[in-house]
DNA sequence: TCAATCCGGAACAGACTGTTCCCATGGAGA
DNA sequence: TCTCCATGGGAACAGTCTGTTCCGGATTGA
């Protein structure tokens, strides 16, 4: 994971930051940091977490993930229109409906 | 990371498929797959975006990381449930729900 | 010159992981 | 009913990896 690392020192450079003061905002021991940021060492899950957190960014960017959504293109249309009619929905609405999509998915078994 | 274990086999649900198949999509041995099912161990970062690809989610979902900070939490983490459905269905399904969803819009006015 | 900050390397004890057995359960088919 | 196969849990072990601690060099500002 060499490209998590890459993501750590470039989103240090969008802050302004140094290495150790990114570690002082995530809350992790200076020297610790630089292992990840080093590329030598990985974190665990909840620590990874905590960075994004910390850094004001998402474990997507920082493990340098493509949505999958990008591919069906179809797929992705369904769901832009799914999520603007959502912005006009009650929670209430909505909640059926999400309700309505998972029961759809249990079915195709 | 209790909910990383909780979301995998959420997401075997949502395919219907066991976790032993789950193993098999991702690429991983039964028996570590079920480690991490079991929440007693956790993936490396690498591991984690070759599952995140072989169940069709996201890190973020996996993690529970809450994207949502301009907004309401609630809607957004209602539509994160839709799209990973969404992501479970058929092209047709999908249509139909997103018909759905615009008719409850309409029927709003 | 001195102090402070940042960053890299090395090393060690401990924790964690991946893998391998073993076994219990439950469903499908003969 | 019996057998086979898939699933999944538990235990254990060797090896790997991590977190932490020292050390030193480089840079900056007072």
């Amino acid at each position: 994971m060499e490209i998590f690392a890459k993501r750590l020192r470039e989103r240090a450079v969008q802050l302004g930051i140094s290495n150790a003061e990114a570690a002082r905002r995530v809350g992790l021991d200076e020297r610790r940091y630089a292992h990840y940021v080093s590329g030598r060492r990985q974190p665990d899950l909840m620590t990874l977490k905590n960075i994004s957190e910390g850094l004001g960014v998402t474990p997507n960017w920082l493990l340098d993930f493509a949505t999958a959504t990008d591919q069906d293109r179809r797929m992705t249309a369904l769901i832009d229109r799914f999520v603007n009619s959502a912005k006009a929905m009650t929670h209430e609405q909505l909640e059926l409906a999400v309700i309505q999509a998972e029961a759809v998915v249990v079915s195709n078994r």
